[in-house]
DNA sequence: CGTGTTTGTCATCTA
DNA sequence: TCTAGATGACAAACA
C-alpha cells in the first residue's frame, strides 16, 4: 500500500477550465493495491492412475476333508483324481490339502498301472508352490514348469465334495487324503439331507448353452452322482477313451457351504464350467480355455476332434471366463475412480475455501485502499485554487486520472467529454 | 427377514 | 465380420 502523504502532485491547469497533474503514485493503486490475485499455480488435475491389471485370483483352496472314510473307497478316489491329474496335465494348487507330503499313505495311492501320478510330483509341489503362485503362473501355467498336477476339474471335484475340515483333518491323512468324490459324498448325502440340485446353487440362464450339461444328462437318464470310472488321459487319445462323465453335482449344500467357509462362495461357479467340460469330455483343462491366448488356444482346440456342441462349450467358457476377468477389473477400476474422484473432490474443496478466504482478504484490502483514495482526493481537490485563490467547489468540479498518470481538474457537466 | 455387499453372468457397445 | 475388452444390469449367495 503507498503512503498517499508521500505522493507529490504536480497539476497543471491545462486551460482556463482544465489543469494538468503528474502524480507518481500512478500504477501503485492500480497494481499494488488493488492487488494481483496471487497465482497460485493450481494444483494439477493429479494424473490419472494406471490401472492395477493384474486381477490375482484367489486359488482354490480344497479343504481337507474330516472323516476319512474307508479305506478303499479313498484309494479309489485318490486313484481317479491322480488319474484325471495325469489325463490333463492340469496344476495343483499349493493350498491343496492334496499335497501328498502330508499324507503317509501316498505310495499306496498310486496305481501300479502306470498311469498314476507322477513320481516327483510332491517334490515339485513343495519346491513350485510352497508360494502364493504369481499372476503370470497362473494364467500362464503351460509356461511353467509343471508337475504332474490336479487343478481344474480335479479341483472341483474335490472342492464340491470334501467334507468340512474338522479335528480329524490332519489325523485322517495318516490313514487316506481326505477327499471324498462325489459319488461317495452322494451317497452319503442321500442318506442324510436330500441333495440339492445344482442349479439350485448355481443356475443358469440357460443362455447359448445349449451343450448338453448336467441336466440334459440328467434328462436323458444319467445318474448325476453315478460313479464314472476316469482313465489316464493321452492327450491324444483320450477324448476318444473317456466314458461319458456326468456332472458331478453338489451333493450336500451344507457340506458345501461348510467346506467354502472362508472361501468365496462365488468361486464355486467358476467350477461350474469345470464340471461341465468334465461331462463334456473336454479334453483340456478349463484354466487353458480361459487363459491361453487366442493363437495358443485355436491351436490347442484345433488338436483335438471336437463336436460342435464341445466346442460350444469351449467357446462358452472362454467368454465367460475372460468376462468374469473383465468384471474383476471393471470394479476395481470403478472403485479406485471412485476414490480418486472423493480426493478430487476432497481438494477442489480446500482450494475453493482458500479462494474463499482470498476474495475477502482483497476485498477488505481494496475498501481500504478507496478509503485511503478518497481521503487522497479530497485533500487534493481542497488544494487546488482558482485564479481568485478560491477553492474549486467539488459539486462542480472533480479530478480526473488519466492513463498517462496525469491528473486534470474537469467541470462536472463536462466530465463525459474528457474521455 | 430385510438390506447391503460381493461376485458371476449376460447383453450390448466399442475398438 | 469376428473377437476381445469394457461396462451396465441383473441375480444369487452371503454377511
Amino acid at each position: 500500500m503507498s503512503d498517499l502523504s508521500s505522493c507529490t502532485l504536480q497539476i497543471h491547469r491545462a486551460s482556463s477550465e482544465k489543469f494538468a497533474a503528474t502524480a507518481d503514485f500512478k500504477g501503485s493503486l492500480t497494481e499494488q493495491n488493488l492487488g494481483r490475485a496471487r497465482h497460485d499455480k493450481m494444483s494439477p488435475f493429479p494424473p490419472q492412475q494406471g490401472w492395477t491389471r493384474g486381477t490375482f485370483l484367489p486359488l482354490h483352496n480344497p479343504l481337507t476333508g474330516g472323516d476319512p472314510g474307508s479305506q478303499g473307497e479313498m484309494e479309489l478316489t485318490w486313484q481317479e483324481i491322480l488319474s484325471i491329474s495325469e489325463l490333463q496335465g492340469l496344476d495343483i494348487p499349493v493350498e491343496s490339502c492334496y499335497d501328498t507330503t502330508l499324507c503317509g499313505h501316498t505310495q499306496q495311492m498310486v496305481p501300479a498301472s502306470g498311469y498314476g501320478p507322477c513320481t516327483g510330483m510332491v517334490d515339485n509341489l513343495v519346491s513350485s508352490y510352497s508360494h502364493p503362485v504369481p499372476m503370470y503362473e497362473r494364467l500362464h501355467p503351460e509356461t511353467m514348469p509343471v508337475p504332474c498336477t490336479i487343478y481344474g476339474y480335479t479341483g472341483t471335484l474335490i472342492s464340491s465334495s470334501l467334507d468340512p475340515p474338522g479335528p480329524a483333518s490332519l489325523s485322517g491323512c495318516e490313514g487316506a487324503p481326505e477327499m471324498i468324490l462325489g459319488r461317495d459324498l452322494a451317497g452319503i448325502c442321500g442318506t442324510q439331507v436330500p441333495c440339492k440340485p445344482q442349479e439350485d446353487l448355481e443356475s443358469d440362464s440357460g443362455l447359448s448353452l445349449n451343450y448338453s450339461d448336467g441336466e440334459s444328462l440328467e434328462a436323458e437318464g444319467l445318474e448325476r452322482a453315478e460313479y464314472t470310472p476316469l482313465y489316464p488321459m493321452d492327450h491324444t487319445t483320450v477324448y476318444t477313451m473317456l466314458p461319458p462323465v456326468p456332472e458331478i453335482p453338489f451333493p450336500n449344500p451344507h457340506m458345501e457351504h461348510s467346506l467354502e467357509k472362508g472361501r468365496n462362495p462365488r468361486e464355486l461357479a467358476g467350477s461350474r464350467d469345470e464340471r461341465r467340460a468334465l461331462a463334456m469330455k473336454i479334453p483340456f483343462p478349463v484354466e487353458k480355455i480361459i487363459n491361453l491366448p487366442v493363437d495358443d488356444f485355436n491351436e490347442l482346440v484345433s488338436r483335438f476332434p471336437l463336436t460342435e456342441q464341445q466346442l460350444a462349450l469351449i467357446r462358452d467358457i472362454r467368454r465367460r471366463g475372460k468376462n468374469k476377468v473383465a468384471a474383476q477389473n471393471c470394479r476395481k477400476r470403478k472403485l479406485e475412480t471412485l476414490v480418486h474422484l472423493e480426493q478430487e473432490l476432497d481438494d477442489l474443496s480446500r482450494e475453493r475455501q482458500r479462494l474463499l478466504r482470498a476474495r475477502g482478504e482483497f476485498n477488505r484490502t481494496l475498501m481500504l485502499t478507496k478509503q485511503k483514495l478518497g481521503a487522497l482526493y479530497h485533500q487534493v481537490f481542497c488544494m487546488l485554487r482558482d485564479e481568485a485563490g478560491n477553492t474549486y467547489s467539488p459539486e462542480k468540479y472533480m479530478l480526473q486520472l488519466t492513463a498517462e498518470g496525469e491528473v486534470f481538474l474537469v467541470p462536472r457537466n463536462k466530465q463525459g467529454n474528457s474521455d
